[in-house]
DNA sequence: CAATGTATCTTGTTTTTCGAGATACTCGAA
DNA sequence: TTCGAGTATCTCGAAAAACAAGATACATTG
């Protein structure tokens, strides 16, 4: 693709910044469209997200990982549990704990990535690149969520 | 970088996509993260981001961004008046309409950014990278967020 | 086995969001 | 000019979600 003719270094870490953050700004809202299709608030669709990715997770991780009160996440489950969406388990080994996974059947709804024409955006938008590109895309896109999520790990509080 | 030796074009959608999704999910613990940094509910804090980024707004454009209902952004907007960070202005030509911009000296917070240690992890992802690389990255995002912006603001209901 | 720590759930309260209507304004046509 | 339809924001009461603190049950260490 190579289209500006070569910015400075400074220059791009700039670029990145801001469309980082327009990018950042454009998956809340596509997240909350997307919730909103599938009749689910957006805490209790970024949770079923959550699991989907991460699989089967215990409710305190899921607090941890949305930020949440742990009574919030309870209730949340229970409302996704209500839809058929997700399931409680015991865990084998420690039984204060809980281990929430998906629901096998699917639910109800959202398989996720078909819905809302995004795949077909997405499979447009790749096409323009070189397998070269793909491959640093994919690299820094695994190396920023990884340091994301290390960053809000730690001292969170 | 040149990691991985060279995956198929298949594999790197797959990839993409999964990598992608992480970074969703950890943009909005980070975003949960610096919100209670600055003693700020979620969706006020993305609302002075979305007005950091995007500029001056009236309340219905913010509405519509966020997916907040009408009534819903005005006592938002409220209270970001209220903690001086935001100033309301009426439209030159159309006095129906507000306009919602920054106050001048930045409130009493946050200047995003340096703040959480952001932009250090930032410069450190990005050193590894050559400046080809980084154009390829910035190209990405750029397009990335606009294809995501036109998905969402299309057909939402 | 007692004491302390951990994981989840329960309850009551506060905060945020929604939804329907009210108000104020714009613009085009009679 | 005046009327009417359309638009933009705000107001208000009701619903939903999140929190915080405590309760319960289990685990682990001494």
């Amino acid at each position: 693709m190579d289209s500006a003719p070569g910015r400075s270094r400074e220059t791009l870490y700039l670029a990145i910044q801001r469309d980082g953050q327009r990018l950042a700004t454009g998956l809340i809202r596509l997240l909350h469209a997307m919730s909103v299709g599938v009749d689910l608030n957006p805490s209790d669709f970024q949770c079923y997200a959550l699991l989907r990715i991460e699989g089967p997770m215990t409710p305190g991780e899921i607090s941890q990982s949305m930020k949440l009160a742990t009574g919030s996440v309870t209730v949340l489950i229970d409302r996704l549990e209500a839809r058929g969406l997700v399931i409680r388990d015991r865990h084998p080994d420690d039984r204060r704990k809980v281990i929430v996974r998906l629901a096998e059947p699917s639910g109800d709804i959202p398989t996720d990535g078909a819905a809302l024409g995004i795949r077909d955006v997405m499979l447009t938008l790749h096409d323009r690149y070189s397998e070269a590109e793909l491959e640093v895309i994919a690299d820094w896109l695994a190396r920023a969520g990884q340091a994301l999520t290390e960053l809000s790990a730690r001292e969170p509080r």
